[in-house]
DNA sequence: TATATTTGTGAGCGATTACTCACTTTACAA
DNA sequence: TTGTAAAGTGAGTAATCGCTCACAAATATA
């Protein structure tokens, strides 16, 4: 067992459902079954902690947005970018609810993640995609998709059910086709 | 100057700006030049000041949500609900901020609210619209659209041009209509 | 004017916060 | 085996938290 990974790992349960700001380095500790100070050891300080549970995060996600990157149809991307929300909580559920959590309470946060430009390749690809199916206006179709992949990701923080997902990233889907 | 309103007013300020945990008393009373102790002496404690802010707020929301529900024509009742974010904002930037956080962050606080049933009317006039267009699957339709909703309810927070808003409205609203 | 009630103050409470530090234990290379 | 660095501990820090309370000022009622 190791405490670092273990740290790491319980801190991320507890950010994601107690928020950041809400939670304690000592119930970290505590649930952890580690000393309060290996904490401060292993990082500098309690948002050092969080910095490296998002870099480890995002890293797990890359692989996803790569494979919509590669895509070359329009349809394609949009499906496949759909379907990115429901394949992250699939496998990083707490991830994806702390990301969410940050984003809506940290204006900083938002900021940092949109200069940090982890999102923006898959922003220009739904640009593209938009383009290529001859919209009339594609930018505005990217926005107002992005819009609804927003909802979708918080939606399927509270409903798992796997089949209603697909059915609903098939109505989306068809919202967006021409 | 009344100190309790100026209490209120400032509260609802920071606790939408910083969060609601994130912000102390303390920091309230300097902010609304009043001892500390008077928001303990006219809200019992900080939650009993949420509650009033919450109270408020929805006090003000309601005719909005009411002139939905007295609205006969499916797609003027989608309209009108798609409008609803934008029009809520408008006037009440911070309340709606404070309530998205809210829902966001405390999963107590989204039960409470769908418990309270405060937006249930309007869930089931939305279901009824969609089953009056004559679509094949209303429920998932309204729960498509309600995504959306959500959605758009975040992107206005941090993009108030009011143009821009109402033309992705008319977007929307298009491939919600038959 | 006298009395009672409400409004307001600010020092201070115990609890908790993120974080430090002197120290011990473990691991590994020479 | 010995020496050194890394891993780990837990008591302790100042600062801040929500909140109380004894009291003063303002207001209302008589």
């Amino acid at each position: 067992m190791n405490k670092k990974e273990n740290i790491l790992k319980v801190a991320l349960e507890l950010f994601a459902s107690q928020g950041f700001d809400n939670t304690s380095t000592s119930l970290i500790a505590k649930k952890a079954e580690v000393s309060e100070g290996l904490i401060f050891r292993h990082f500098a300080n309690k948002e050092g902690l969080l910095n490296e549970i998002l870099e480890e995060g995002l890293i797990k996600i890359k692989p996803f947005i790569d494979l919509i990157l590669a895509e070359k149809h329009p349809e394609k991307i949009i499906y496949l970018t759909l379907e990115l929300p429901y394949k992250i909580i699939s496998e990083q559920k707490e991830f994806w609810k702390l990301l969410m959590n940050l984003r809506q309470q940290n204006e900083k946060f938002r900021k940092d993640l949109n200069d940090n430009s982890f999102f923006e390749p898959l922003n220009n690809k739904i640009n593209n995609a938009f383009k290529d199916l001859k919209f009339s206006k594609p930018k505005m179709e990217a926005e107002t998709f992005f819009i609804t992949l927003t909802g979708f990701g918080l939606y399927l923080i509270d409903n798992g059910d796997k089949e209603n997902a697909y059915k609903l990233i098939k109505n989306i889907q068809l919202k967006f086709s021409k």
